[in-house]
DNA sequence: ATGAAAGCGCTAACAC
DNA sequence: GTGTTAGCGCTTTCAT
């Protein structure tokens, strides 16, 4: 089978039909296909029906730059998320496109990566595609990026965290308090040691701050920590236990993880060197995601509703597209510490 | 701390400065600021540094969707998935827009959830954007789709998949080779049954079939399979055993599974159960994602390089950008069968 | 119900 | 090196 794929030479931008084409061969005006398009009521039947014809026989796509200069609504949400490989941020991503796209609006993606200054120029560069809104992670943010987002007056909703100074509103929930619950939690399992490990991740780092002075303080016995400059992972999980086991940590303590990534990695570690969980070392993760009702043993992990995050947020907006009247800024969706086998 | 968080009627789009008012400010002609800005060599020293000051006293940003309008240039890119959640996509998702942000480039994200009708929605609202390119997810694509993709006159990249007519060109592996690779293997690793776990993705299916041709020929035993008309999942896979065996599975039977996710629910419901893998039960996966290198006993796995998928299918379209010679078409990343310890 | 005119904020010629 | 003039393809407003 002799195949020629499309010759690049060939290629040409656009099919070039306006609607003021279509219009001429429906013989009406171009403002006449514009109304058509939006708002067909307005039209009579009869013409309606050659227009139609018409952009079926040119296969017309609507250019919607031309129709957001002229508007000035694009109809585009920027969203920023610090990476869209990691489940705990994708899974958000999606409940809230899936809203937005429901009421008519595309999303422009940005990694950030966990790097304020990447995501003051990603803001900036989305800004000048003039979104009708704009999702940022974390309450975080650079002072450039502040003032540009505050000029830009539109909309902006600030994820995984709450404030009592939003931009604009914020969909989250208190880093303080989690790390706070999972060491009463701790305490009040019969644990008295205690070790955290962390990833380069602003609110994972005040979640293990809230947890080692509530745990010092109740157990009266100092917190160790392993910080990681990096992503949470497997197999740094597993480094850290052996860290901590090199440190001589104490027997039966129990470690508070910023993801259950590093969770599964101490599990495996710890089978690895016939330790007995939660026996000889207890496992807190975070994130409660899919795989950790299924490890061997279940991971008691911090349960944030992530589907419920992205909706709120989703649902934040679309509320200040249509609102006259002052709407609710923060929203606190609130977690939960599930208890399973592991601690 | 009383604090108001900013009042909603307040809102107004935009600052509302234009080119022509930060030309004015700095007594020069609009055409001077967008020189200014897109190739400063072409301005002189004194003018440049008054509108660049001019700039940084409004806060001007500029208005993409007008340039975009003009230059018929968007610098955006469209990118269709099936899903964001889903690894194998986010993270070639993540190495293709890293490369593209690289180069200027914005991306546009939707999902598709393996529907052809979604796609085909998705597609005609994204090329209303007017994109500079576009990046869909498998070969297989709906007639009006296609139709309007040939139109659109712009650079196309399907990923995941090889085909020897591509819209435009494609980026990708063989599926019916890696489902013959899988039954193989199989075959010389001394299995004489087999069966199959498949979620609802054109591409296991094909996958699938060709595993279970090769494998019924060479072993001449049927290939029995469970079907999900779902995503995979962890607890599918565990369901899928628990039905393989309830049928009366042979011992010894090595399981091809569609994604990582299953397999690793295979291993999962098998340790609950009692049994030996790979003695008992063997199982491959597919993707080896992350954690397949760490599961008990370790995932035999088809790897994808998905990092260098993105990679290419990105330096694909930069190449078609500028290239006026004949480019390559079909770019065969291939895949590697990883054996581990479960079959 | 339809059309004419103006203009959204830029870029791309082409002058000077 | 800088300015002038024309659009890009729509939406908006005002007539008819």
């Amino acid at each position: 089978m002799a195949h020629r794929s499309r010759d690049p030479a060939q290629i040409r931008r656009g099919s070039g039909v306006t609607m003021a084409e279509v219009g001429r061969l429906a013989g009406v005006s171009q403002v006449t296909v514009s109304r058509a398009l939006s708002s067909p009521g307005k039209v009579s039947p009869e013409t309606l029906q050659r227009i139609q014809d018409a952009i079926a026989r040119t296969g017309y796509v609507p250019n919607a730059v031309a129709g957001a200069l002229a508007s000035n609504k694009s109809n585009l949400i920027a969203a920023l998320v610090p990476s869209v490989t990691n489940i705990v941020y994708s899974s958000m991503l999606h409940a809230f496109s899936d809203i937005m796209w429901g009421h008519g609006y595309q999303i422009m993606l940005s990694e950030t990566g966990f790097d304020l200054d990447r995501e003051e120029k990603a803001i900036a560069t989305h800004l000048s595609r003039r979104p009708d809104a704009i999702l940022l992670t974390g309450t975080r943010h650079s002072a450039g990026a502040r003032r540009m987002l505050l000029n830009a007056g539109i909309p902006v909703v600030e994820v995984w965290d709450v404030s009592d100074t939003p931009i604009d509103c914020c969909v989250g929930f208190s880093h303080v308090d989690a790390g706070q619950a999972a060491a009463d939690f701790a305490i009040e399992a019969g644990y008295s040691h205690a070790a955290t490990i962390t990833a380069s991740d602003e609110r994972a780092v005040r979640r293990r701050d809230a947890f080692a002075v509530r745990f010092g303080k109740r157990s009266n016995h100092p917190v160790a920590s392993v910080d990681f400059s990096a992503s949470a992972t497997l197999g740094l999980g597993r480094q850290a236990l052996s860290q901590l086991i090199e440190q001589g940590m104490e027997p039966g303590t129990v470690l508070f993880c910023s993801s259950d990534q590093f969770a599964q990695g101490v599990l495996i570690e710890a089978n690895a060197r016939g330790l007995s969980v939660p026996r000889d070392v207890a496992v807190i993760g975070f994130g409660d995601q899919e795989f950790a009702a299924m490890t061997e043993p279940a991971l008691t992990s911090i349960r944030i509703d992530r589907q419920i995050l992205g909706q709120v947020a989703a649902n934040a907006l679309v509320d200040r597209f249509s609102a006259s009247a002052s709407l609710q800024a923060v929203h606190d969706v609130g977690f939960e510490l599930v208890r399973r086998a592991s601690a």
